[in-house]
DNA sequence: AGTTCTGTTTAAACCGGTTTAAACGGAGGA
DNA sequence: TCCTCCGTTTAAACCGGTTTAAACAGAACT
């Protein structure tokens, strides 16, 4: 229970002065070699790592970055992209002895108030925007905060801050594409809110899919949760005509809509194909299968706090970053329509 | 884009001295009430708040608290449990002006390690010890490290922390008492890791409800995931005489569980019923809606918090707080057996 | 008037690093 | 021999708070 060495007893130790010791530690030149390598043994000694109460004090880093999630559970609770994306972010974070903040904003808060406090309370020393909207006001808002950022996906106005992005287009194109091939002709979405760039990457890649091949597009918009997939679903069943497929935007909206059509009497895949978008744990497992698309949430977590580093760091220009599009995985919740 | 105003500002805005201020702003006695008015008036005017990573530096103390989250999906991903949680953590977190670090630890490398490197780094002031084994090896690693914590679970060993409990027995009871009343004879759970404290508690509430009612149980052991579900599931149908209701120890299982039955042939719940815990998000949904159990890890959250500020903050005595347990929620995935 | 309180206030040290400007010492040049 | 220069090292200021010990009033007491 000894307390830990300081940088003075280092410098003790080594007979040298505070600031050869932190000059020899943060490899800047100017010290004999000889110097240097005495510190180093001495620190190594003394099992010596600097306090980054006392680095963040004086080069005012937080030597942290911040993520912002909503308390809300339509877009929290159980999206399968958050945990994997934080393993990614905490991968490149561990090797560089940096931490990661978790911002929830409560009820009756905005988003944004998130946002401030991190940069209030000077905790970060830059954040992800996750969930990008079209037209996003957070992006003016950290350009005030003078908080430095990187956006998951590409803002469709200005922004001064580097995008990573993965292409929704590829993998929606893939699902309906796929559904088509099977022979079917009335094809359905259930879209996430348009708010989200994301969401509308989605629509629009179903959109001209189905267009391409002459078919009409049968849209109901959702909000990514269970509860809003099954009533968008029942919508759809009580149309008319029904759709004999629907591609939801996500997988615990898809799942739900398994869950609605099945309890509505229906069999999936002979009297309805259903297809989702993420891949989570469950959608390999429920009954029938579901069809979906996968993407690498870790891989996204990675580059964005690689991203996110360098513009800590102070680099010039960082470029944008694009993922691997999304691949299709082909379960049992597809087939072929009932003649 | 000015800098932000230091205590010395306010100071000399108050013509007073740095140490008034921070006399005035921490309530302390021995300052003049009108002395205390002038400077909380500056303070106020020049929008102050003070720095916490000077703070930080100059009281020892980092101003959050850390949970350490493994990077395997397994226990992380869908789990329903956490993002309520933190979410419950951070309502108390945010008034108090404090943060949450997040330490995930990746493959590889032990949980240990995860909370060896938020002590070696002073990231935070305390942290949660959830997912509580038996003879938990990181109640002593903590004390040997000086951090205090709080653990989610009371373990079974001698604890110098207190604890946040909620009873998963009488929840996992009247599960299976519910069972038991629509007339089945042959039930089985399929339970968590043994090595988990609330896994073994639910295996002996099932158990001995079962004892009461003078029946047999049944058990396979899964690992909390939706495979881990699926293969115990199947293991249990492949029986000569195989169990007309399923308890599982969570919803994840639960819900794999259900797809693997009806994959099977099955149809539930006429040939087969099947009961979770959790009640996560997707349980209502899916067809027919899952008989659960509903805890509430968001008051699970705020409790753990609330706790483990008191012991951060130096109360001698931290009571352990007993949360109220879990409600049997039932839905269509339960019925009495087929004769 | 001088002393002793008591209640306020302040100067200065401190937390543990980084950084700047100046000091130092030995080699080379005049 | 003395001066300069350059590579090396150090003392001290600084980051922005907290905390301790001492200084300072003014009132009360001899």
């Amino acid at each position: 229970m000894s307390k830990r060495p300081t940088i003075a007893d280092v410098a003790r130790r080594a007979g040298v002065s505070k600031g050869s010791v932190s000059f020899a530690l943060n490899g800047r030149p100017g010290l004999a070699q000889a110097t240097v390598d005495k510190i180093l043994a001495a620190a190594d000694e003394l099992g010596w790592r600097p306090s980054n109460r006392a680095r963040s004090l004086s080069v005012s880093k937080a030597f942290a970055l911040g993520l912002v999630i909503t308390r809300d559970p339509a877009v929290l609770s159980s999206d399968p992209f958050f945990p994997a994306f934080i393993a990614g972010v905490e991968s490149v974070l561990s090797t560089r002895g940096q931490a990661l903040v978790l911002q929830v904003v409560m009820a009756g808060e905005t988003e944004q108030d998130g946002y401030r406090r991190l940069a209030r309370d000077g905790r970060v020393d830059g954040v992800f925007l996750s969930d990008l909207r079209h037209d996003d006001p957070r992006i003016d808002l950290l350009v005030e905060l003078g908080l430095p950022a990187v956006t998951l996906n590409r803002p469709d106005g200005e922004s001064p801050f580097p995008a990573v992005t993965l292409d929704d287009r590829p993998g929606t194109r893939a699902v309906v594409e796929h559904l088509i091939e099977l022979g079917h002709t009335r094809i359905a979405q259930v879209a996430g809110p348009p708010a989200f760039v994301h969401a509308t990457a989605r629509t629009t890649a179903f959109v001209e899919t189905l267009a391409a091949a002459g078919l009409e597009p049968l849209t109901e918009t959702g909000d990514f949760t269970a509860a809003g997939g099954i009533e968008a679903t029942r919508r759809l069943l009580a149309l008319p005509k029904p759709p004999t497929a629907i591609f939801y935007a996500n997988d615990r909206m898809a799942i739900a809509g398994l869950g609605a059509a099945q309890a509505s009497g229906l069999t999936v895949p002979d009297d309805l194909s259903i297809a989702g978008f993420d891949d989570s744990e469950l959608a390999e497992y429920v009954h029938p299968g579901l069809t979906t698309v996968r993407a690498d949430p870790f891989a996204f977590g990675e580059a964005a706090a690689l991203t996110l580093n360098q513009l800590v760091d102070g680099a010039a220009d960082v470029p944008d970053t694009e993922l691997p599009p999304a691949q299709l995985v082909v379960r049992g919740s597809t087939a072929s329509p009932a003649v």
